[in-house]
DNA sequence: ATAGGGTTAG
């Protein structure tokens, strides 16, 4: 910061122009909230941003979630007797899609298309890549076809981007399908095309298919690379085949790619249940001049604190803060969850209100967290407190969150209360899973319920939740 | 010239 802030006070001063470019370095970086800090002291200095400069401070804050701070940037462009340009629109829509709101991008776009902005391909791309991302993969197809019909045709990152959401979803079939349908328009596939179908692929375990894939590839002169490569590491991985990660880090060394952070990130999440050896790569990694990345430090504090290793822990914290990053969500979650194991409750909780303070919105895994702690520490009133928060804001379809709170409940023998709660989950419209039920039978058998428990028991094989 | 779209990891 000090020497971007010297560039500020350079004679003659730097141009817009400098700046933005500056600015959009660090956001390349994805440092959202340093680029936000250094324009500051620019607009504090007197610099008057240019329209480019707005667009990127408009990116800044949709990325670091501030939706109303990129709406008002939206309102400078138009003071400063600008148009807001397809890039602002854009940014703005991409915006509204990684923070939840893609009815709202929807109806941004509508709005527009009133209004007779012109908007252009890459527009659309956004919005089908935010129908995905929701989970809405039916509509985006329903929009790419909306755009063969039109004037702006689908390209092959239009393509790559249902294709991708097919495969995540694990229709990786039905994605094979569009891409032949891609190869028939023709539009051939590309590294994209083909890492996002391996990935759909191997994610179901059809290694036939990702093995005809990489030979399609080579046929068509697509080489592997690091993704294809890092994306193969982490289905074996996920499967604990050792011998094929190896395998694969041998083809990856004989086709000249290297590892990357993303390799190494993924290494030692497979080995986090042997923290040693994730440690060694830890060093093999630095030694190799890869920068570790929030994930890196991510994976390594989980590793640590499941592990028991928590002085470890502040060191590798410290060190990742001298590295310019800050912990974000997930970073958070991880040590909520160690101080809730650790029975560190109120730890957990002065946390949790730090988070809270800073704006940083929790996600539902960060109540999951919680709530169990406050159970097992002996804070139940506190922990239906908050589980009766989150049914009322909509966090009401999730099993995983009931299973926890019927689980606090049978701890302290409330049986009555819970099977209360079973009848309430199936109201709101979410179904009981074989862990719902097993929570319950096994408590009440435990408490020599036997009526109980079997009527349960029955229920649950009615569901077809019994495992063979 | 500087800014917006698709692929991997928690």
């Amino acid at each position: 910061m000090a020497a971007t802030t010297s560039f500020l006070h350079m004679r003659p001063p730097p141009s817009i122009f400098q700046i933005s470019k500056l600015l959009g370095s660090i956001v390349k970086k994805k440092h959202y909230a340093t680029a936000l800090s250094l324009w500051k002291r620019a607009h504090s200095s007197g610099f008057t941003p240019s329209t480019v400069t707005l667009n990127i401070l408009i990116n800044c804050y949709c990325r670091i979630g501030q939706m109303d701070f990129a709406f008002s940037m939206l309102g400078k462009i138009l003071k400063y007797g600008n148009q807001p340009d397809i890039i602002t629109l854009t940014t703005f829509m991409k915006g509204l899609c990684i923070n939840n709101m893609v009815g709202e991008a929807l109806d941004f776009h509508d709005y527009l298309l009133a209004k007779r902005f012109q908007l252009n391909e890459v527009s659309y791309n956004t919005l089908i890549n935010g129908l995905c991302k929701s989970g809405q993969i039916r509509a985006a197809i329903k929009l790419l076809n909306t755009m063969k019909r039109g004037v702006l045709k689908p390209s092959v990152v239009t393509y790559n981007t249902v294709i991708d959401g097919l495969c995540k979803y694990g229709l990786a079939n039905e994605a094979r399908d569009l891409c032949s349908e891609m190869i028939h328009e023709g539009i051939p596939p590309n590294i994209v095309t083909y890492n996002s179908l391996i990935y759909g692929f191997s994610s179901v375990g059809q290694w036939q298919e990702v093995i005809q894939l990489l030979n399609e590839m080579v046929l068509n002169d697509i080489n592997p690379d690091v993704y294809t490569f890092n994306i193969l590491v982490d289905a074996f991985g996920k499967e604990g085949r050792i011998t094929e990660v190896h395998a694969v880090l041998a083809m990856m060394m004989k086709c000249d790619k290297r590892p990357n952070v993303v390799t190494y990130n993924t290494l030692m999440d497979g080995k986090m249940r042997r923290v040693d050896e994730a440690l060694d790569l830890f060093k093999e990694m630095r030694c190799k001049n890869l920068i570790p990345d929030l994930v890196t430090y991510n994976s390594l504090i989980d590793g640590l604190c499941k592990s028991g290793r928590i002085s470890y822990v502040q060191d590798l914290i410290h060190e990742m803060l001298d590295n310019g990053y800050s912990p974000n969500l997930v970073t958070y979650n991880i040590l909520l969850d160690a101080f809730c194991k650790r029975q560190q409750l109120e730890e957990a909780i002065a946390l949790y209100k730090q988070v809270e303070g800073q704006g940083v919105q929790p996600n539902l895994h960060t109540y999951s967290i919680l709530i169990d702690g406050l159970c097992k520490g002996g804070r139940l009133g506190t922990a239906l407190k908050m589980f009766h928060n989150l049914l009322i804001n909509g966090y009401c379809q999730d099993a995983r969150i009931y299973n926890i709170m019927i689980n606090g409940l049978c701890a302290e023998g409330l049986f009555d209360d819970a099977i209360n709660l079973l009848s309430k989950m199936k109201e709101n419209g979410c179904f009981p899973d074989s862990v719902t039920y097993e929570t319950l039978i096994r408590a009440l058998l435990g408490k020599g319920e036997n009526e109980k428990g079997k009527k349960l028991l029955l229920e649950m094989v009615a569901r077809g939740l019994l495992k063979r």
